[in-house]
DNA sequence: CGGCTACTTGAGTGATTTCAAAGGTGGTGG
DNA sequence: CCACCACCTTTGAAATCACTCAAGTAGCCG
């Protein structure tokens, strides 16, 4: 079995199959693309705040986040990624960052220019649409996120993060049974959901008292998938994997 | 001087205009572009949760906004939209609605087929990446939202969203002085900022005393745009406004 | 004038934060 | 192998921001 190393944009093709019908031009284009694989170090910045960058970046190993960085030292945290995802896509369009991008673990990532994947983009339109779908499922993400902070409490946010994150590595392979990695520190997950790290804690341990979920040592395991989806209220309608309803589906059954 | 009414398309292109440099065939492609314009009263869904929309749609006249219903009544407002913006782009890829379009006042709205436009695109891919890049704006707010939603207590989210909402509509022409139509009423603005419309009305309050802006009637007066941005924490960054600048620049000589 | 709807204000409550400090755990060097 | 340090997690108590409930005012339209 390949390792993502040595087979970088076939975790590319995986990804966007969950999300879109690829014909075989597009797959041997994508393929082929030119890239450069480096590892990098925990909490390293790939793009800050101003930057204009010139390659998109395919996580190929590891957890990458997105975050802003306000005046008073604090951070908000934008969203987190997954090995398959391409979280700087937007950068073909959108030429100044206007947020960060840093890896929270340690990270095997490709890097494709800019100049190399345009042309490829104009030969395969498909290819282009199917990436501009995947930056709509991106925006999809932040309206769930919006709905969450602004009027799930800290119960509920912090449930429907947790179902997100389970399907979006099950979607990907990277879980199957009832338990995932999941990178994030609780400091981390704080400053992704709007709260305190204190107060994200307290939430820690009521879900493990309520028996929905454990979190421990980077492992997430669902004990009650459907209680969880309940008090997250949580809806996979806008995950938009249209060619995986299955696998979204079973997990209530394994869970 | 010709009225949105009779030249709906004329819209799209000014608005373009101000995120995109577009060449002469793309224009004349997006002006012929076949439409059908259609008055619909205040309030009124144009897309709902489940749908499979088959028409884009352009502002032409009123305020649009984006909302999730939740199960137990209450509603997140995503985003607003005015004269100029394309709320509804994401549906040419995200083929099922995971939230609500709708009126918020009394609107004129031009809509586009599908499947007129998708060969548009496809002849013309300077104008996809036009449009592409224009629903990555629209990220680009919502990540603003996150951020506000997320890290400023309510005296700076309130701000934040002035600033925003004020900047979108001089960027296009609908503000000029220091005052700009606001259309959503208090509850509205309590429902996009995460706050109880009793708690927003205080925070109006406070900054009518502190003399930064005032709401009334519907129109939004700047009275100190340099303390606003300042309260807010506002940078125009996210708004990728790259070829109005001066617009924005401008804006804290004249409020 | 009556009946809407939107806005405004007060008083009490509650969710989350702040501040402070005590456990765990893993890595490093003596 | 243990001591120590750094970082993360956990808990307690007090403060605060925003919410809930409730009532009252203002403006508009028939």
């Amino acid at each position: 079995m390949p390792t993502a190393h040595t087979m970088p944009m076939e975790m590319l093709t995986r990804k966007l199959d969950s999300i879109t019908r690829l014909g075989e031009a597009e797959r041997s284009a994508l393929l082929s693309l030119p890239h450069t694989v480096r590892s990098l170090p925990a909490r390293h910045d790939i793009a800050r705040f101003g930057d204009r960058p010139s390659h998109c970046c395919l996580v190929l190993q590891g957890w990458v986040s997105r975050y802003a960085a306000l005046s008073d030292g604090d951070r908000q945290i934008l969203s987190f990624y997954v090995a398959g995802d391409m979280p700087d896509l937007q950068s073909l369009h959108l030429h100044r960052m206007d947020h960060n991008l840093a890896t929270l673990t340690a990270c095997v990532i490709a890097f494709i220019p800019h100049d190399e994947l345009r042309p490829v983009l104009r030969r395969h339109p498909d290819l282009a649409d199917a990436l501009w779908r995947d930056t709509l499922i991106d925006a999809a993400h932040y309206r769930e996120r919006i709905t969450s902070l602004g009027r799930r409490q800290a119960l509920g946010r912090v449930a429907h993060v947790f179902c997100e994150l389970y399907l979006r590595q099950r979607v990907v392979g990277l879980a199957t049974g009832p338990s995932c990695p999941l990178a994030p520190k609780q400091s981390e997950l704080a400053d992704a959901l709007g709260l305190t790290s204190v107060h994200l804690n307290r939430v820690l341990r009521t879900l493990r008292q309520r028996k929905l979920v454990t979190l421990t040592g980077g492992v997430l395991t669902i004990e009650d998938w459907d209680e969880l989806v309940t008090v997250a209220e949580f809806d996979p309608t806008f995950l938009h994997q249209d060619n995986d309803a299955p696998a979204i589906h079973e997990a209530a059954k394994i869970a």
